[in-house]
Parts: C-alpha cells; structure tokens; sequence
RNA sequence: GGGAGAGUCGCAUAGUGGCAAUUGCAACAGACUGUAAAUCUGUCCUCUUCGGAGUUCGGUGGUUCGAGUCCACCCUCUCCCA
C-alpha cells in the first residue's frame, strides 16, 4: 500500500490524494461502504462498481470469522473471491463489537471473550488471532484489535481501556511483523486511537500509534453518541499529531455534514453504516438534505427520487412510487435507497476532492452544511 | 314462520360490576454514526396551560355508589330449520 497527498487547502486541513493497493488505486477522501457480513447489504458489486463508483469496501472479522468461517474464506481464495468485489477491502477487528456488544463478550488483558451473537458459543479474541483471522479473510487494509470505548466514559475507565488498547496494538503490530500474506497480495495494518474525551488521553494515544509508523492511522472511539462539537474537536486534536503522509481513517463517521466537516480537519477516509442502514429504514440523502420517504406528503409526488442524483435510480423511480415500495414493504425500496444513498455518499466525496483540488473547498463545504442539513 | 348467535376507538380482537377500555394490523411522526438493525420508539375518541378535563363500547330505558359488562324492549347482521 503506498499513500501520495496531491493537493493540500490552503485555508483548512483537507487534502486530496491515492492509495495504491494491490487491489486498485483509492481516490481520497474516500467513504467506505460498510459489508460486515462480505456484503453491502441489499447491493451487488456490479451496482456498487458501476454505479456507486465504490473503491473499497468494508467487511468485519468477527462476522465473517463466524460465518462462513475462515475455512471456507479460504478455500474460496480470500474474501474479494468469495464476495467477488477485485477491489479493496478493509476488515474491521472486532473492536467495535466490544464496544456494540457490550453485555456479551468479557475483557481480558489476554483479550476479548465473546458469546456467539448467533449460537451463543463462545470464542477469544486475542490480538494474535485476530491478525492471524484479518490475515486469512485477506482484505488490503486491516485494523489493531482495540477497544472502541462507549460514552459517556470516566476519565480512569478511558485511561485504564487506553492502556489495554495499546498493549493489544504493540501484540498486533507483532503478530502482524512476524506473519505474511496469506494470499499473493500484501496487507497493510491500520492501528486505532482512542482515549474516548480526553484530550491528554487522545494526544498520548496519537504519539503512540504514530511511533508504529504504519502505513495508515485510524480514529476510533467517537460518534458514539458525544456531541457532534466534542467529535470535531478530537478529530482536529488527533489529525494535528498524526503524520502528514499517511492516510489518516476516522471510523463509524459518519453524516454527511460529519464527512464534510471532518475532510477539513484533514480526515481522508471514512465509513458508516449509516447510507445503508438509514436507507432501509427510508431515510434518503441530497444535496438538497434528508427525506423520510414513509412520509405521506410523498404519496402522489410523481418527480423523478433525485433530480441531481448520479445513480441510475434516481433517474428510473419517483418518489410517489418509492414510498408505495417502502408502506407496501417491499424488498425493492430497500435496494433502491441504498443504492441511493451510498451514490449520494460517493459523489460527495468526489465533489469534495475535487473542490480541494480547485482550492475552493472551505466555502464550498460551508454552503453544503446548511444544505444537507434541511429536512425536505 | 321457527331456532341459535353476534354488535367494542379505521379493520380485527380482549373484556363477564370499578374502564378511556387489551392485543394485532393499518395510519401518522421520530430515531438510527468501525451493522445482533428490512430495526426500534412515540402518537393513534375530543380538548389541554400535559396536571388533567370532557364524551364513549348498536339504540332507548332500568337495576346499582358505580354498567362495555346485569335486566327489559327496540334496531341491525350472521348461521341453522322450514
């Protein structure tokens, strides 16, 4: 994996750039779909290539580790064979489902037990498998096992999780060193900095992912449910102390204004469940702002679902029949809307780039906020 | 003509003397941020300063401190026998 930053604004810290992969190239900012089980619910790779213009995906080690299981990952010739997405990946640890389920799964300093979400047996999670698992599943880019923290969180609680985290992220990085490409890539590890609210905490934990000097750093442990203004503000904290010239990953963000608003605070990777999920749940995205499309004033709306939009069905379906779709509850609506929304996610991060690369970012993300906050 | 049964807030249901009344569906809103999520929450007779107030269970009358519940008559519907 190699990272070039091409463009830096000038009046704030975006920046436009590639990472190279052995998978393809990734133009940044970038946002990510999530695919925790292999798969962007409800879209295939033909939509999510063609369409979408998606150029990585995600997937999650503790589902997939689950089901199918690495025997099949590997039979199959790693996940991109499996799901048959030839471009990149990046799994997740499992970090965050120490965090999301919380009253199933026991921390050890050893590492993380957890009941089975599915048949409730019981399986370790330690530093060292889940290299050896995020090893096996095989995707490009892959994540230290940490310990996404909730909030709110107490200062020693955040402090004494902190330690845990980096202790885990010194046994990664050399489980990660002592251990090669399953497959006939090569695989980049991504450590994660946490410290919940604590500027000290956060500032310690940038120092010390930063001394692993990996090829890229990811931000954890926010957007889980602390003020947006308290988010910012660490984003802005750890962009400033981690390096320059590589990428820098704020995980699970976010909104569109989040996105937006985290490019100029020098974020260049992003990936939530959010276009997806909210989707199926008939929130759609625009560039005009948010619709909720069970609402009745789109019942006899017969305009085209989004008259700006890049994805095909913005164009095919209106909006009257999009919510015929989701009221009926029809599985339709559901991959409509994703489709929507992840084309939308997409296309704003290509719009950011390329306003970073005409240097007009700044004002341009000004005007969209108060835009894609509006509720239509 | 004879016999049996049923009418509850859009629909369907619960309720057998203390009830603004159960539950499901529908309807209408809201939430969702490294996915245990095609999920969850709220409202759903009227008014409300959100504490309450006022009208309700086919109709009319009655018994009772109190009736959706008990009694009488009436109306409507369903089924069975002619």
């Amino acid at each position: 994996m190699k990272f070039t930053v091409n463009y830096n604004s000038k009046d704030c810290n975006a920046r436009a750039g590639v990472i190279k992969t052995d998978h393809g190239d990734i133009l940044t900012p970038i946002f990510m779909p999530v695919g925790t089980l292999g798969s962007v619910k409800g879209v295939g790779s033909d939509i999510l290539t063609n369409d979408i213009n998606a150029q990585i995906i995600l997937g999650n080690t503790y589902h997939l580790y689950l089901r199918p299981g690495l025997d099949i990952i590997k039979q199959a010739g790693g996940i991109q064979k499996f799901n048959s997405w030839n471009k990149p990946m990046l799994t997740d640890s499992g970090g965050f489902q120490v965090y999301s389920l919380g009253d199933r799964r026991k921390i050890t300093e050893e590492g993380c037990i957890f009941r089975s979400h599915i048949d409730g047996s019981k399986h370790i999670f330690t530093p060292e498998k889940v290299m050896d698992i995020e090893r096996t599943i095989g995707a490009d880019i892959i994540m230290a096992f940490d310990e996404c923290t909730p909030y709110p969180c107490d200062y020693d609680y955040a402090k004494k999780s902190l330690g845990l985290t980096h202790r885990w992220l010194k046994r990664c990085v050399d489980r990660f060193n002592e251990t090669e490409n399953v497959y006939d890539y090569s695989q980049a590890l991504f450590p994660i900095v946490q410290g919940s609210t604590y500027k000290d905490l956060r500032k310690q934990s940038c120092e010390y992912v930063a001394s692993f000097e990996c090829e890229g750093n990811a931000i954890g442990g926010l957007a889980v449910g602390e003020p947006a203004e308290v988010m910012y503000e660490l984003t802005d904290l750890c962009c400033s102390l981690l390096p320059k010239d590589k990428p820098r990953y704020l995980m699970g963000v976010g909104t569109p204004v989040n996105l937006l608003e985290s490019i100029a605070l020098g974020v260049d990777m992003f990936d939530c469940v959010m276009p997806t999920r909210n989707g199926r749940n008939a929130m759609l995205f625009t560039m005009e702002g948010i619709m909720n499309m069970k609402n009745k004033k789109w019942a006899d709306d017969f305009s085209l679902l989004d008259e700006n939009g890049t994805s095909f069905v913005d164009k095919l379906y209106t909006k009257a029949y999009l919510r015929h779709l989701f009221v009926s509850q029809e599985l339709l609506a559901l991959q409509i809307a994703s489709i929507h929304n992840l084309a939308f996610y997409l296309e704003l991060m290509r719009q950011a780039r390329e306003h970073i690369i005409e240097g007009d970012f700044l004002a341009w993300k000004n005007i969209m906020v108060k835009k894609l906050s509006n509720r239509l």
